[in-house]
DNA sequence: CTAAACTCTCCAGTTTCCTGGAGGGTCAAG
DNA sequence: CTTGACCCTCCAGGAAACTGGAGAGTTTAG
């Protein structure tokens, strides 16, 4: 029988994707944890696949890694009330509600030179190399 | 009679928001012109001041410098089609939209993660420490 | 005309998020 | 019992986007 499921730090890394040296770091800055064998290995849960992901995701999203740290760690200092973490949390909602929305406009920004610029093509003349950068207005 | 309007770099720097040495530093990555006057010094066209705010906008939301000079330097060139940068904006845009997709995905999930927490706020049972971290499903 | 404010170059350091190597122990198969 | 695949620590470096300092020239306000 085996001693529910101890992953080592090379499977963690194969299920997710993220290198062992990655894993070691985020380790070292108290994003990820483990518990050590006797032979000083790392081994890991299977919900800490489930945590990698979670970094892995925040941080395609523009989430630092200390950012990721503020909301996990929180639980694991233990003396943190939860309010706490929910107003964290609510922050980093609010932060990606604000992104969106930059997001956004930006596009629409991007779209409109675009556009502007596509109309100008049918007329191409000779001399003449898309006078485009000058012309940025967004002036959002 | 001023010649035209020959901004200083302290004065982009004012104007934009952006430190003198950060403007030196897009110049040294060629996303950022200026002409040298006898003294040395740089100067600026106040469209230089668009330009820095263009740069801004784009690297708030995620563009990297190098990014920016892609769109921008192709003028500079001359001799790269239209099209070409044509086809850069479009895949700006639609990178655009799929970190939209992304964040509003990643904001479901963390409004989640926020209401199943706040459910189990209202029973504060005494030793219980918020089991949020290990409880994360987003399976996304 | 002088002193403060501004500019220049060059170079070193900072932060974030890693990657890779050296040097050495551990484990599983044959 | 050896070989190869893992694992460990520590240390170095690297890309991105700057910041700050030294040492020196320039401009401008009073």
């Amino acid at each position: 029988m085996t001693v529910a499921t101890r992953l080592k730090i090379g499977d963690v890394a194969k299920q997710t994707g993220i290198a062992v040296g990655a894993l070691r770091y985020y380790e070292s800055l108290g994003i990820l944890h483990s518990e050590r064998g006797d032979n000083g290995y790392r081994y890991y849960s299977p919900t800490a696949v489930h945590q990698v992901q979670f970094i892995k995701k925040a941080q395609a999203l523009g989430f630092s890694l200390e950012d990721v740290g503020d909301v996990l760690n929180v639980h694991q200092r233990g003396d943190v009330p939860c309010g706490f973490v929910q107003s964290l949390l609510q922050d980093k909602i609010q932060q990606l509600e604000d992104q969106i929305q930059q997001m956004t406009a930006f596009k629409a920004d991007l779209e409109d030179y675009r556009d502007r610029w596509a109309e100008s093509q049918p007329h191409p003349q000779p001399g003449d190399i898309c006078p485009l950068i000058e012309t940025v207005p967004l002036t959002v």
